[in-house]
DNA sequence: GTCTATATCCAGATAGAC
DNA sequence: GTCTATCTGGATATAGAC
């Protein structure tokens, strides 16, 4: 009996898995309103019914993929504040994998997207939007804390506030985010150098 | 008769332009899914019957104000390109526009959210993604050929792709347009000289 | 030109058979 | 656990009175 409770239980996360998959593909295309409970089903393979047997409402599917974005979000950026790593490279390493990430991993790209998507439109679930209040200045918390340490041991150009570096850091990797939503997979990412530059000479 | 008849088409086109530019406020906070005829009517204090009057579709609303938003936008690039200055001032009088109207003209920022929320959104109407297609190129090719001819006199520093450094120059902007979207009317922009250090040193 | 009332449709969510 | 059938609300769009 245990073995097919377990058994059981692994269908019901891969399934749950599944619907997550899809739908995260579909509102990041599209935002949450233009997206039907009837296509995330049909996508998956299921039924609307059993939609609703996974998930008591479309807004709480939303509203789990937007914990789930912010969950690796800000894990990644933990991660990237604990290497044990200068301030400079700590930035050169993230800003390589973002735009790496941006143009080859499909699942992070949809995740920024949803992000955007979720910042960008005013129509998201009340829970969703507090997720977004308390999760989403931490990024640019860490690439700010990073960047003044870099100011003080003089490798990163000082003169300029670091809550604005902070800002140009992450609204360009969202701008690119957007771009590649727009343009699809012909996506290139640009030379991080270019980027780069605005925050220390050569 | 004729005096009558002009009056009535002022007033004709006075109501379209409020239904517009209410749709506009409507449309780039949250999308054109999430947006209800009923929501642009009350907001222009109008009924939903009026609304169709002078408008066949909710879709013929939204297409009207892409069509809108590129005008202006290529209005403005090919005004750019035109203006008797040397490339690299070109782009800085164009970046310090752009993050100036970014933060304080209501009007400008909403248009660029707008085309932000129609590119990031796969579900538009045919005829707005048509105009899309058609238009959304032009900003940056004007900046790419501005860019490159910088690159030829000595002014901007060479050995980059022209393409890239126009791809960042609009992405930055988009995204920065992303962050007032999400964090409202305390947006401040950041210093453009931080920026135009993609483009040349010092 | 403007409004109210309403037809029609479609999406979110539920009930209940298997 | 999974499906089909259905309820119900709300949104687009229209009709028709004033």
């Amino acid at each position: 009996m245990t073995r097919n409770a377990e058994t059981n239980q692994r269908m019901r996360d891969e399934r749950r898995e599944r619907i997550l998959a899809e739908a995260l593909r579909l509102f990041a295309a599209r935002g949450l309103a233009a997206v039907t409970a009837g296509e995330i089903a049909a996508a998956t393979g299921t039924s609307k019914g059993l939609l609703y047997h996974y998930f008591r409402s479309k807004d709480e599917i939303f509203t789990s993929l937007i914990r789930e974005a912010f969950a690796r979000m800000n894990e990644a950026a933990r991660g990237l504040e604990a290497l044990d790593l200068p301030p400079r490279e700590k930035i050169a390493l993230a800003l390589g994998r973002l735009l790496r990430g941006l143009e080859q991993d499909e699942r992070f790209a949809l995740h920024v997207l949803l992000i955007a998507q979720a910042g960008l439109s005013q129509a998201i679930p009340e829970e969703a939007r507090a997720v977004l209040r308390e999760e989403s200045f931490a990024p640019y918390g860490v690439v700010e804390r990073i960047l003044r340490a870099g100011q003080e041991d003089g490798s990163i150009r000082s003169g300029d506030d670091p809550r604005d570096l902070a800002l140009v850091f992450w609204t360009t990797v969202k701008g690119l985010a957007l771009h590649r939503a727009a343009h699809g997979s012909d996506f290139r990412a640009p030379d991080p150098r270019i980027l780069l530059r605005m925050f220390w000479n050569d």
